[in-house]
DNA sequence: CATATTTTTCATAATATACTGAAAATACAG
DNA sequence: CTGTATTTTCAGTATATTATGAAAAATATG
């Protein structure tokens, strides 16, 4: 019994510091702590947990983990489940390694990506028959922005939408 | 010269509309906002320029104007340039499309895919012998997302070691 | 070397973001 | 309907991030 405490002990801080560090991480990926770290928690949780049991175990408040766990679902992250004879809500995160990054990647897409081009176009539309070397030299800094973002734009989709086998041998090949 | 001013007056707009927004953007991208609006001005500025200049085109303080030009310097999207019979520093930005991809590119893989991949690696090797369902899944979900991460991490840097016309080559074959 | 100019630093202020706790709304069982 | 469990909202508070402005340090000039 003493081994099976130590490897017990062993695991559980290693999942700790996970969830930590990820809520840490999550802060550079312009997610908030708290959502990382809900996310972190359910992702290596064996079962589904309620907002008693997230908030539990990561101190945090009832509001904080209402609003980050209603706000990984809005992205797909994590999805509601039904226990039967219980009348709480219980999540339960998405745990296959390429869905994450499509959902990631799609709402960085969103966020950053598809403003961008939208100022682009615009800039380069309303500047586009302009006279003068400055015009010039600003439509055309301006339309290379456009095309750059543009091809990573499609490239995003194309990618999102490939099936991860698929990704996977074009990633060896590039790596190869 | 009724329509030149017309068309001078449009491009002013474009440009400080350029400015604002990209400042915007950058919040989205994890840079502070001066930072973007500087990065921008300089972008699309035909001319280098100094703090004083920037400070005035911005209405942002000295400091504010020093410290990002600084940052902006210290990535690598901005370079001081020396102007003969003028005692202060100037400044230009990178302008090419694709080395202005690299650098994000580089920066942003130091901050949030190498610590991530270094927390993977860690929680991996700390539960890679350990028994017992917990242990197996928790070790099962970290490894993929650190094969994952891995993976994505050497594509990095592929990529951003390309010259741009192969990149372009290999957009092409995906969009195509 | 004395002075003028420019750069850099940094304590304080302003702003933006995230969290709490409790009240309001909703769902359910008896 | 009434009481209880659960979810949702939100005003107030706390924390973290950025910006200011003035003073100090560094640098150039004659």
């Amino acid at each position: 019994m003493k081994n099976m405490n130590a490897s017990s002990d062993r695991l559980k801080e290693s999942k700790e510091e996970f969830i930590a560090q990820w809520g840490a991480l999550g802060t550079q990926w312009g997610i908030n702590r708290t959502m990382a770290q809900i996310h972190a928690l359910l992702m290596i949780s064996p079962q589904s947990m309620c907002t008693d049991e997230v908030m539990e175990e990561l101190e945090i408040s009832r509001g904080n983990a209402h609003t980050n766990l209603k706000e990984l679902v809005a992205w797909g992250l994590v999805r509601m489940v039904v226990i039967k004879g219980d009348r709480r809500d219980y999540y339960e995160a998405e745990k296959d390694v390429w869905q994450i990054f499509r959902i990631i990647a799609r709402e960085r897409k969103r966020r950053e990506i598809e403003p961008a081009l939208a100022l682009l176009s615009k800039c380069a539309e309303e500047t586009k028959g302009l006279k003068g070397e400055d015009a010039r030299a600003f439509h055309k800094q301006v339309s290379e922005l456009q095309d750059f973002v543009g091809m990573a734009s499609h490239l995003s989709d194309r990618v999102a939408a490939m099936k991860h086998s698929f990704a996977l041998q074009i990633a060896s090949k590039l790596l190869g």
